[in-house]
DNA sequence: CATAACCAACTAACTGTTCATTTGCTTGCC
DNA sequence: GGCAAGCAAATGAACAGTTAGTTGGTTATG
């Protein structure tokens, strides 16, 4: 008989996840500095030296939100080449659905910047995208450099994010879809429909 | 006979320059959750206790560095809704040259969403960049909504930035010029060139 | 002298991390 | 089946170092 989400025996499996879900929404909040060890411990409802046990410290505990986060948005949305107007929507729809994502990537950004260490797959990921692009075929001449147009295509998809720093306050998620269509076409545009 | 940075005078203008050039620094390196007090005070060879007198507390500090830097900003890259490209190239130029202007605006973002406090003159700008795009006279039917125009304008325009949360980690400024032109080139496919 | 600028020292609260101890599950044995 | 040993999981309480913010006095300036 369940009576909380604590599982009734124990259970490390499932403690290590619920340290990982409450670390991410912490994290996505308030960032690295700003989280609380205190505060996951107790959205977990697990004792915070867990943390320790299972994941080193507080630092290693965000690396570990981070690959899980990077792993799964490498995964879900698989990059394609030949038809970037349809991964920039792609990427919008799974930005939209996953608020924590870039906001977790921004953080990391700013407050990892120096350290190397980087999510898993992640730089490997970025080359092989901009390989992909480079042999792709793409007709005209005078066409971006592939580099720059990753770039330009990731910074378009996540543009309208509530990340962003570009973003107005009042942000309606209704309003989504045409955003959506405009992030399509304006990509269609970079690569000369 | 000058020898250090610190007035030989009482000025109470100059201690609160040097008070707000060491904060900037500081929080565009920290955030404001890891922005340390204590070493903007030394950073600024001025006792910490002045920051108290002159901004209230450490998030007004933060607002007043937030607000300088978008007066600067507004001030020194006029909006030109009729030479977008021209305006996406000065405002690289622009972020190139003051690094810190997009860590800042983009620590506000993450660690000030939900406040309602921004910084001065922003969104009165975005508004009015938005009716200046909404009258410039465009040509072409099917076009890009006012605010869908501005939104990824700006996000191409800082998509190179260090900043980024797309940028890989190996930016050489050398580069610079290159990825300039990309940029210009982009906002043009956009507006139909 | 009166006022404002400035400073050193202080504090109360908080934070990441550790650790001795307890709790409950599993396994081998009778 | 019943039992006790062994062990990983979990805990509560504390530690040692930091932190934002304050205070009372000192010093220059007009």
């Amino acid at each position: 008989m369940p009576d909380d989400e604590r599982g009734r025996t124990r259970d490390p499996d499932a403690t290590r996840a619920r340290l990982l879900r409450a670390a991410t929404d912490e994290f996505a909040a308030h960032g690295i500095a700003g989280a609380r060890v205190d505060r996951i411990g107790a959205a977990a409802k697990a004792n915070k030296a867990l943390i320790y046990t299972y994941f080193g410290n507080k630092d290693g505990l965000f690396d570990a939100v981070m690959d899980a986060h990077v792993t799964r948005l490498l995964d879900e949305v698989p990059f394609t080449p030949d038809d970037l107007p349809g991964y920039a929507g792609r990427l919008f729809d799974y930005l939209l659905g996953h608020p924590h994502q870039l906001r977790l990537a921004t953080w990391h950004r700013l407050e990892r910047a120096g350290t190397g260490r980087a999510p898993e797959g992640l730089s490997d990921s970025m080359r092989r995208k901009t390989e992909a692009l480079a042999q792709a075929a793409r007709p005209r001449s005078g066409d971006f450099a592939p580099e720059d147009l990753l770039v330009f295509v990731l910074a378009l998809a996540s543009a309208w994010t509530p990340a962003s720093p570009h973003v107005p306050p009042g942000f309606r998620a209704e309003e989504a879809a045409g955003h959506r269509a405009a992030v399509v076409e304006a990509v269609r545009r970079l690569v000369g429909a």
